[in-house]
DNA sequence: TCAAATAATTCAACCACTAAACAATTTCAG
DNA sequence: CTGAAATTGTTTAGTGGTTGAATTATTTGA
């Protein structure tokens, strides 16, 4: 069945979402499949496979490369591949002491990649979002020049977002309701761009979940100056109904605990943030515990990433956590939660802002296709 | 664009997609819409319309009542509506004190209504679910006798549903490793039904989404012995990884509080359960409000509706949760989060075990259409 | 009484997929 | 060295489902 929604679908939609099937047959599958291996594994047939792989190499999505391993007789079979040298995302990040911005192609692979260390706190937004753009120009056109074209933009931030990428508090940088995509677009070299503004642990879980592969299901966190999580569920990202999800650092541990920022008693963020980390790694270890313990309670997520500053440390925090864990869980004895440091480092955030953007393509090629025809 | 799956898409799924739109127009939309009127609504043309209505008439899901009032001129419309003779859901229930069946039609209109009040600790579990069962047989037999066809049957139990409808664990009922699914299938009546068991507030907080209505996306606590939570997202139940979700019981709300039956400490269920709440309701609103805070902050929920126990004394509870959730939520000053008592009172958790086996027929009635060709 | 309006059906055209036959290219047995 | 078997990829006729335009049906109102 289609998945339930409130618009009709004609045959064309048919064609998308094969088109799509195809695409990720050949991202997700294995080493440079054929297109008899492509039928094979989506169940449509050599015909049709071999049509859309025909539109998908001609809107330059596919390559044909070298051939995998012969295995007995007959015809040898073309490899596919995702092209390098086609669509890409601009990934930007801005943060307390850092900017950033990278062009990732449509393999994953991160052709452009440039970084200014500074402390942004005493810039204004403007000026800040003016110097991230700069960066973010340069590498477009490098990448540009190295044949790709980059498909939009999209902008990782350590706050809350609203609609339409307004910033609506970023207490760290100390922002409130900044348009970002406004000031990107000032740039001249991006003004053509779509630009999409995210919080920073939700893009970081989208990048983890690209380069781990595997787990369709986990909670990242991001440990900062504040604490962020993003909750991948079921492949995708979960970004809650005003997009406001995964404030876990404010999430009580201790109700008559210390006095936090926001004006509350005992957020996690004053346990296990990125100061209160310094002083007292196991009291940390188990804030951190009892608030993901309640994750699990709630969500029923098997797996755990810990990020940002936790990951180098998580040697020391591990034992903490699953203390707390296996006691407070209550399927703790039915099946256990999987902890796990995070795969990317400073980068997760912006890789994951330049994965939206090839997710799009890849996830309704049709629309590019039609776009470049 | 199609939802992203890796299944192929063919003819015949454009066909089941569009039969399911026009299903839902009718039971969603306005008062017995016509042909045209679903054409405009859908965005499909009045020729599909009419073939699509022709096939759901024919399998019996549809029928043409009197059309709405005229407004000028033009040939009259012919109104449709759900029919209220075809597939019905069986909704089952065990509860400490409680077993009940009833079955509803297409519509959403209880049928057949029966219900046990018995403590149930004492039995086995064995001769509880077939005292259950003998219930949902008559419920049946009434229901076929007034010209419904049960399609399913669906139960509600408090406790941990694993694959299979395995209940792992039940603790107010004490239950453990309980095949549910095999008890209810032996009594002979219930032989040839598909039946699936779930956790009661997950089924409670479906049947409050179908009476409500409106809200897309809250959270349903269901305050009985211990403490359920069901979470609804895009109009969806959101079940976890493996069906666990929602244990919002033993969420920690005071670390180093009081002892659980679960072996851990501080768990919400020790200051809000049932017996905690004829003790103390301004404490356990507090506490209630705490764990709640925890929930919006990760997940962004806009609503909160409060259930079982909760419903009757909510005037009492409200301001003592609104108080922590309005310290506790980062963003409580954006945007508010919403506290209201349930609609439906003991029995939503046996009407949503119903409204699942209905919403299986309505989100694709091709399949029901191809078993009874 | 007839024109205008609206509802529903019919029919030719189109699009995308399937199934089966066919063409191309290799392996391997004799 | 030759030819059968195997495998890939393409071609073609057929089918199912939607569209759009024409047609039929039924009512209102001038």
């Amino acid at each position: 069945m289609l998945s339930p929604s409130t618009t009709p679908v004609r045959q064309s939609s048919v064609r998308a979402h094969n088109l799509a099937l195809v695409l990720h047959t050949v991202a997700n599958g294995a080493n440079h499949p054929s297109r008899a291996a492509i039928a094979a594994a989506t169940g449509l047939t050599r015909a049709t496979v071999s049509a859309l792989v025909d539109d998908l190499v001609a809107g330059g999505l596919l390559v044909e490369v070298d051939p995998p391993p012969r295995t007995g007789a007959g015809r040898p079979a073309a490899g596919l591949a995702l092209t390098s040298t086609g669509p890409a995302g601009l990934g930007c990040e801005i943060n307390v002491d850092y900017l950033a911005a990278c062009v990732v192609d449509l393999t994953g692979a991160v052709r452009q990649r440039f970084a200014e260390h500074a402390d942004q706190r005493p810039a204004d937004p403007a000026h800040a979002l003016a110097a991230l753009g700069r960066l973010a120009a340069r590498a477009r056109l490098a990448a540009e020049a190295d044949g790709l074209i980059v498909a939009g933009a999209a902008l990782a931030v350590p706050g809350l977002v609203g609609d339409g990428g307004l910033v609506r508090v970023a207490p760290n940088l100390g922002w409130q309701d900044v348009d970002a995509v406004a000031a990107l677009r000032a740039v001249p070299e991006l003004a053509d761009l779509p630009i999409t503004v995210d919080n920073e642990a939700n893009l970081a879980a989208l990048g983890e979940l690209r380069v781990s592969g595997g787990d369709p299901a986990f909670l990242y966190v991001s440990g900062e100056v504040g604490i962020g999580a993003g909750l991948v569920i079921g492949g995708e990202l979960y970004r809650g109904v005003r997009g406001w999800s995964g404030e876990i650092g404010h999430v009580t541990v201790y109700p008559d605990g210390r006095e936090c920022r926001c004006g509350s008693r005992g957020c996690l963020e004053q346990y296990a943030g990125q100061e209160a980390l310094a002083d007292d790694v196991p009291r940390a270890a188990a804030a951190l515990g009892i608030a993901l313990s309640a994750v699990v309670n709630l969500l029923d997520v098997p797996v755990i990433v810990l990020g940002g500053a936790y990951a180098p440390i998580f040697a020391a925090l591990r034992d903490g956590i699953e203390t707390e864990l296996r006691r407070r869980v209550l399927t703790a004895g039915l099946a256990p939660v999987t902890l796990r440091p995070a795969a990317l480092g400073a980068d997760a955030a912006m890789r994951g802002a330049a994965d939206t953007i090839i997710r799009g393509v890849r996830e309704d090629p049709a629309a590019w296709l039609r776009a470049r025809a």
